[in-house]
DNA sequence: GGTCGCGATGACAGCGCTGTCCCCGATGCC
DNA sequence: GGCATCGGGGACAGCGCTGTCATCGCGACC
């Protein structure tokens, strides 16, 4: 049992080679009881196929590369541990593994990592994490080889398509609008928005979706909205512009987590008790969000099940599937915890 | 250049592919012009070798596995973001891949893990993350299959060797020493604690450490110690024994930063400021610690050289190198924020 | 001068699978 | 009955490398 191999599946099944690989890859050609047989015998053989020789002679790796950006010493980027595991997880339930590289951004290797992925590794389909995702550089590069790609919260064209592959995403739009009720709801009117990052896609839709909820398309006091770059330091400055001002906001909403808990933080130190004489928001839901004091109102984004969903169309675009090319969008929930109150 | 072989590389350079392999591999029987010769080749070539056909022929499957518990949702065990990081750098490095795996403590499906491992991927080597490092049923299961194991902060047995593989850690004891006497420097006499996991090696040592700078190996207030499992919940109960007590510590040390964030937590919750009227320090410098109000005075560890030279370790070892059985111990570094003041 | 030793290289046989092609017998249909 | 069809299953050739062993010069050594 140290390594049984097909053959000695074979043997003991009493079929050829070929028949234990159709059965144990569920081709058709195979009747019951010679797949029964097959089974059984790989069972009590402890028999689990060698993934190199599939590899080499067939046309599938049973690899899934997922490819983080390097150099994002951010907070924010640590939800990649949680897409990482939904992505395992769909692996597993699909006799695939995952192999997780990363890039620096600053060296833009991307000829190297493709090259790695396509030749060395021969990878069925790639993950890309944002900012990652949005590369055209590498984007291109990974097409000309004919990769699956799925990618994480991506940017879309104009019209709304992906022409780079398949996406995962949640609504970023609704789930700005529905926090920034959340805030009217309990009575402020007065709310701060920190933007995101502008080259990211979710940025511009959170920010649409904040404005349309408060403004419903109305004229804006910009003084309301400062500019971050969704990392917790380039909150610090917007946050304290945004309570500086004389007539300060009752409400801070970022977009995202990492710069609302720089608004907790700036709150703190200017002595500004929160919720009671300010509400803060976010976007997310970090592991660190329900730690942070007071914890922070937020949303959730099922990044575990948006893991999975993206290894799982690898696998199943592999498997012969052809999806079209188009984005899921998964929904996303309030949090509500003790960041937020009505105003005084 | 769509996918080059090491018959295209043999071809041009004007060698056998045997040649073109040892070269490649850095073999010693090649002459200088040869090796240049085919070097130049592969290089025009864009040729990288297949993992696949490499793994299948030879004995090396140049790739490792990282396997981390499920299940696991604390914050405290997103280090392993960090660890992988430095995993794949030295991965990278060194021609190898990193398979991301994980086990759900629960359904202790070891032996499919290890057949897994063993048959379908043949990993030349396998990372274990804290609490799967210390599991004998799984080091057994691995050790029996001669697979290469490398424990983070694993549990040594009693006189001090670690017969499961080699371990990479950072001295606890030292590291909580440091962080009671930094404390006691302010003026701290008062110091409350909260134990880690009575599992895990490091929270002994850490308490041993904190026992011995204060106490000096004296009679212990037990009062002051109060047991905790690591986690942010586990911690909330104790954090709040310690600050109901009549006389209440002027500090509180936790054994690890979720920990110590609980304490703040409940801290805020009771109106006790920090660091004015108690102190609060941690160990592990989470990304969140530097994030938290106040920022949390912490212990870092390498986390990322640790995971360099774990997977390092691994890639010498089946490139040859025979290292010894033990473990290797990283400096820390305390890192002083604004969590920790002389008290009032 | 013969031959041993050694550095440099190649021939060749797989590694454990999958893809392709082929065979065999049982139906179905005219 | 003759022939195309189809389900079930085997033979065989690789996939792209590495291990092993053989080969070939060419100085060294007796």
């Amino acid at each position: 049992m140290s390594k049984a191999t097909i053959y000695d599946v074979a043997r003991v099944a009493n079929v050829s080679i070929k028949t234990v690989s159709r059965v144990l890859n569920g081709e058709p050609k195979a009747s019951p009881e010679t797949r029964a047989r097959v089974m059984e015998a790989a069972r009590t053989l402890n028999y689990t196929p060698s993934l190199s020789a599939r590899a080499l002679s067939g046309s599938r790796s049973f690899l899934i590369a997922l490819v983080s950006p390097g150099g994002v010493s951010d907070n924010a980027m640590l939800y990649i541990t949680e897409l990482q595991l939904g992505a395992i997880q769909a692996c597993r339930a699909g006799g695939y593994h995952l192999v997780t590289e990363y890039v620096d951004l600053g060296a833009s290797d991307f000829s190297a990592l493709t090259e790695t992925l396509v030749s060395t590794l021969r990878v069925d389909g790639v993950i890309l994490i944002p900012p990652l995702c949005d590369n055209p550089q590498l984007l291109s590069l990974l097409a000309d080889r004919g990769i699956n790609c799925v990618r994480i919260s991506p940017t879309l064209d104009a019209n709304g398509d992906d022409k780079w592959g398949w996406g995962v995403d949640i609504d970023n739009y609704q789930a700005a609008f529905q926090m920034t009720r959340h805030l009217m709801d309990q009575g402020h009117r007065d709310i701060g928005f920190i933007q995101g990052h502008p080259l990211h896609a979710a940025a511009a839709q959170r920010e649409a979706g904040y404005r349309d909820a408060l403004f419903d398309g109305g004229p804006i006091p910009e003084r309301l909205i400062q500019p971050g770059m969704f990392t917790f330091d380039s909150a610090l400055p917007a946050a304290r512009a945004l309570l500086c001002q004389k007539q300060r906001p009752t409400a801070i909403f970022a977009a995202n987590d990492s710069m609302a808990m720089a608004v907790l933080s700036v709150a703190y130190k200017m002595g500004i008790p929160v919720p009671s004489a300010l509400s803060v928001a976010g976007i997310d839901d970090l592991p660190a969000a329900s730690v942070v004091c007071p914890p922070l109102t937020t949303v959730r984004q099922p990044v575990v099940e948006m893991g999975a969903a993206a290894a799982r169309f690898i696998i199943n675009r592999t498997a012969g599937q052809v999806g079209n090319y188009l984005k899921q969008v998964f929904d996303h929930s309030l949090v509500v915890r003790e960041s937020t109150a009505p105003p005084a």
